[in-house]
DNA sequence: AAAATTTTTAAGTCTTTTTTAAGCTTGACA
DNA sequence: TGTCAAGCTTAAAAAAGACTTAAAAATTTT
């Protein structure tokens, strides 16, 4: 759950990537509209969070800009509490809630929380590819009898190649997905999560395949016997 | 089992919050229709108790909101006993029950109890998993002739645990559930009584485990003998 | 108010995941 | 056929996450 964070007051910016990295959020802060609007414009994020007043762009335009490039992402928001919003401009411009600030951690969870789940988030549970079946409820990848239990990020990627499987995923793609935007993961961390994938897979049996493409990333290949 | 309390009238909230926690429910008081529809829409709660005249919204488009939003808890109306209310109204616009004020608490609660019952959520008395029984009811957890009380909160994650036998149920999830929304529980709290619970499992000679998955969360799994 | 029980906190330990880095493979192509 | 870049694999180091306790704090019961 990936969450974009566009505020200029460094030390509520910080507070607000705090709190929300301890609830497991991937968390990704810019300091203005332009940045803003840039990185919401990549679709990736769940939820932007996203002051009014900040440089160059307020966060009205950035979340009109938004909507009107057809990016439907759920935007909470933040205001002074003496600059009485017009609400009706807020939630005219796009937002879908709106928080004054100061305001307390469970607040801003609340409202998260209550934005996320509007959405339906479709929880793939269990899903047969190939020859064998991956949980992802329990996260257990399969093969008749055997079984093998991955952990978090083998379980992300297998997911991600899941979903891609009639394309082929970059790495990039992959390090942007899974450990977030702006990580300093590189293209070794694929490979070495990658190549665990190929050992359970192999153990289990399967005979479905991670295959590499050169320069452009990695697909999926049934191998049905 | 959580209820949220609707009611703006501050000596009644508190009073409500009183008789319910008594009786082991987690309760949240929040003070008028805006906050109730927030907290209502996060969909954790199995009873709302609403108060129609509230600040900001009233208690019908709250509810009539809610069941929009396809959020179906258990809604309980409360209204002033002069101001004989549109009872149908009170009903039409989502509510499953009214009471009016002032009421006895006993009253209060076996509405409370009409409206769990109501929804087959079956109140689990006692349960065979694995090879152990636990018995909601009187707490003991047994296994042949050897048994253990569980405390409260020791019961309450068993039940999660139980309930969501065949997934991962996370940290966040348990603290939501057994702390409240808003606690201020971390995970340590989580682990802390996990260990307790491995200690009594191991007590009576179970050979059922509770897996922790890393980064995951916790599942309860057979290895019958 | 004492005693008993439940709950929280915190520190130290242990475990698993994640990163890193070095050496190895492969295949394109000069 | 030798070179090179891209990718693979692996071990071991580092970091993160969990576990277990004991003791403190809070709550409930007697």
């Amino acid at each position: 759950m990936q969450i974009l964070v566009v505020e200029d007051e460094k030390r509520l910016a910080q507070a607000l990537k705090q709190i929300l990295t301890e609830q497991k959020y991937m968390v990704d802060v810019v300091y203005d509209g332009n940045d803003g609007l840039d990185y919401g414009l990549s679709g990736i994020y769940d939820v932007i969070i996203l002051d009014i007043m900040i440089p160059f762009k307020d966060g009205f335009q950035v979340a009109y800009e938004l909507r009107r490039q057809k990016i439907d992402t759920p935007i909470l928001m933040l205001t002074a509490k003496d600059t009485i919003p017009d609400k009706v401009s807020g939630l005219n411009s796009g937002a879908d809630d709106y928080m004054t600030k100061p305001f307390a951690p469970e607040e801003l969870l609340a409202r998260i929380k209550a934005l996320t789940r509007r959405r339906g988030e479709v929880m793939l549970d269990e899903t047969d590819f190939g020859d064998f079946n991956f949980n992802a409820s329990t996260c257990e990848l399969s093969k008749g009898a055997k079984s093998v239990h991955l952990n978090y990020k083998e379980s992300e990627i297998l997911k991600l190649l899941i979903a891609n499987r009639d394309t082929i995923i970059s790495k990039e793609d992959i390090i942007t997905k899974v450990w977030g935007y702006d990580s300093d993961a590189g293209s070794n961390n694929v490979e070495a999560y990658i190549s665990f994938l190929r050992r359970k897979l192999h153990f289990i049996q399967s005979s479905t395949e991670i295959k590499s493409i050169k320069k452009m990333g990695y697909r999926l290949e049934r191998n049905d016997d």
